[in-house]
DNA sequence: TGTATTTTGCAACCCGGTTGCAACAAAATT
DNA sequence: AATTTTGTTGCAACCGGGTTGCAAAATACA
């Protein structure tokens, strides 16, 4: 839980983001997370920010591909920092995996996402790739438990 | 909006669902969706059914495997049926496309979601791909508008 | 046909997300 | 430096999709 004192400024700046004293809390409270984070857990994290500040945070660093949404299905939006500094392309997003079971949801940063053959017609300007399943550890729990 | 009046019985006991009148109704109005569709535009096309039971019977046809749950990052879950008559592999799944204009989300039928290779550990049960953009119609209109 | 079980409708609730507005802070202007 | 303008934050209230408890209705079973 130590506190880093590195001076994000530039970066967001960089995204075209004023760097306010919140935001650049917020933006060095999201950095300790190594997966992916909702919006609650965030506020959590933070203590005495209003939600309100936090979502509009979110939402702004969203809009300037300075982090990603996820949906993982369970109807509350989760959050990844964007590691790279340029608005990602088709071929640079990473994959997800939630954890049907202890319900967190990992980025497989190395697994890039496979881009299908799609109908003409259609314009692509974004893909989800989500996998589902159990966890290294929860699977590991599984199967020391009763054997089922 | 012709009536179906085909006897779908056979198809909810095959998955383990007792057929009740309601649940033929809503499967039967079901199948006149192509794309997806949502609880609420279920509901409006069932008109005297009430909203729980729409709720329940959708997530029963879930976990029986008769439909197809999707996130397309609306917040609002979209279903649609399983033309299988076995629990879809992970093979087996299609891609969906959510146009972030007119909010529609289709079923890509015959575009198969391609299994990424994944970190060792993890179990996948499930995968969801989503590609967002523009439809085709969509796309039409905003090229012949200002072409901007 | 009477009893047990399941399904349905209603109403109320939950909760993540979202918004209007006033207070506040930062930046631009005089 | 003082003032005006613009953008940010906190608060409280709201919204809407989804979910639940419970009693009534429907269905299965003896």
């Amino acid at each position: 839980m130590e506190t880093d004192r590195h001076d994000y400024t530039e970066v967001l700046t960089r995204h075209g983001i004023r760097p306010t004293a919140i935001r650049l809390l917020i933006y060095r409270t999201a950095l300790r997370f190594h997966d992916t984070f909702s919006m609650a857990e965030l506020e959590d994290a933070l203590e005495s920010v209003d939600k309100s500040t936090v979502f509009r945070t979110l939402s702004l660093f969203a809009a300037r591909h300075l982090v990603h949404e996820i949906e993982d299905g369970t109807g509350s939006t989760k959050y990844c920092l964007c590691r790279n500094d340029h608005p990602c392309g088709i071929n640079e997003l990473h994959c997800h995996f939630h954890c049907e079971s202890c319900h967190k949801t990992f980025c497989l940063d190395h697994t890039h996402i496979p881009v299908v053959r799609y109908p003409a017609g259609f314009e692509v300007r974004q893909i989800d790739y989500l996998l589902k399943g159990l966890c290294p550890e929860c699977r590991a729990k599984q199967h020391s438990g009763s054997e089922r």
